[in-house]
DNA sequence: GATAATAGGAAGCAATCGTTTCCTAATCAA
DNA sequence: TTGATTAGGAAACGATTGCTTCCTATTATC
C-alpha cells in the first residue's frame, strides 16, 4: 500500500493533480483501474493519500537531519541544504506536492486549501524554533524578528522548490541556501 | 484580443493549465469554443499567449515602479513590495502563472519550461541589476555576493506567490519583505 | 446597394477522462 | 477439502474533454 502510494507520488509531483490519469497512476503502482477504487473511493483521496504520506516522508527526514546538528545556526543550515538538496537536477524537476497542491488546488477546494496552510505552517513554525534556538545559543543574530524572518525563510524555502522544477544545478540552489544563512548570522 | 486574454489568464492562474475548461475559458472570454478555436490552434497556444501576455504586463508594471525610485535600496524594496502586494487575499489567492507553470507544466513540454526558465532568469537579473546599484550608491552591503543573494530573491519572491496562494494578510507578507529587506542593508 | 470576407455561435466529433461492474484467482477459516 | 472472503484485472459505463464543422450574422469594399 504505501510502495503503491510512492509511486503515485511521484507522478502526482510531476505531473500535478490535473495532469495525472488513472492510467498513469495505474501503471506506476502496477495496479489497474479496477483495484485502484477497491482502496480510495476517488482520484482526489489518492491524491490527499499521496499528500500525506509525501509530507510525513518529508518531516521524519527533516527531523532525523535536524536531530544530528546541535546549535540553532547549525540546525537552520541543515534545512537550507535540505530543500536545496531537494531543488536541483532531476529530484528538483520532480518537484513538490506542497508546492504543486498550493498552486493548482488551494483555491477551488477548500480541504486541500487546509492542508496545504496546515503542511505551510508546520514548516513556518520549524524555522521559528530554530530561529530562537540560535538567538538564544548565540549562533543567530538576536535583532532579527523570528516570527517575520522565519516567515521569509518559508516563502524562500517553497522558492526553492519551485524553482528547482526548472532543472538548477547543486551548486547554484546550495550558494543561494548559504548566502540566506549568512545574512542571519 | 488582450480583453480576451485577460480573462483566460485569470482561469488559468486559479486552476492551471489542465484543470482550466475550455468551457470554463469561453464563459470567462466570452467566446464559445469554435471562436477561440479560429484564433488559436489549440489548448496550449491559448495558454502560452495568456503567459506572454501576463509576463508582459508585470514586468511594465514593476519597470515603472522601479523607474520612480532611486536608490537601489528603494528599487528593490519597491520590487519586494510589488510581489508581497500580489501575495496576499484575493490577488494571492488567484495565483502567479510563472510559479503554477513551473511547477505543473516544466517536467514535460520542453516549450514551457524555456519560457519558465527565461521569465525567471529575467527576474534574476533583474534583482542582481539593483543589488549591484545598491551595492554602488551605498545603499545595501558590499559583502554580499550579488549573484547567490539574487537568487536567493528570486526564489524569496517565487515564494511569496506559493505560500500567497494560501491566503495569507497583507500585514504578514510585507513584515516578511521588509525583514528579507532590513538583511540586505 | 450588392458582394465578398470574416467573426461568432450551435451542434456534434472522436477520444479520453474518472468510475463502476463483473468475473477470476488467490487466501483463509473451519 | 470445502466454503467464504477478498484482491486484482478486463471490460465497459456515462460524462466530459479538446476540437471541428457548418451555418449565420456582421462588417467592409467597390
Amino acid at each position: 500500500m504505501d510502495t503503491a502510494l510512492d509511486q503515485a507520488l511521484l507522478v502526482f509531483r510531476e505531473r500535478g493533480f490535473h495532469g495525472a490519469s488513472l492510467g498513469e497512476l495505474g501503471t506506476a503502482m502496477k495496479l489497474t483501474a479496477g483495484s485502484i477504487y477497491k482502496a480510495f473511493p476517488d482520484k482526489r483521496a489518492i491524491f490527499m493519500a499521496a499528500f500525506d504520506r509525501y509530507t510525513d516522508l518529508r518531516t521524519t527526514r527533516l527531523r532525523k537531519l535536524l536531530d544530528a546538528e546541535r546549535t540553532g545556526h547549525e540546525k537552520l543550515r541543515a534545512m537550507l541544504v535540505f530543500y536545496g538538496d531537494s531543488s536541483h537536477g532531476d529530484e528538483g524537476r520532480r518537484g513538490c506536492l506542497v508546492a504543486g497542491a498550493a498552486a493548482e488546488l488551494a483555491t477551488f477546494d477548500r480541504e486541500m486549501a487546509d492542508r496545504v496552510t496546515t503542511a505551510l505552517d508546520r514548516a513556518e513554525a520549524l524555522l521559528r524554533e530554530l530561529l530562537n534556538l540560535g538567538q538564544s545559543d548565540g549562533t543567530l543574530s538576536r535583532s532579527l524578528d523570528a516570527d517575520a524572518t522565519a516567515r521569509a525563510l518559508l516563502c524562500l524555502l517553497q522558492g526553492f522548490r519551485i524553482v528547482g522544477k526548472t532543472g538548477r544545478t547543486q551548486a547554484e540552489m546550495m550558494a543561494a541556501a548559504e548566502q540566506a544563512l549568512r545574512l542571519l548570522t
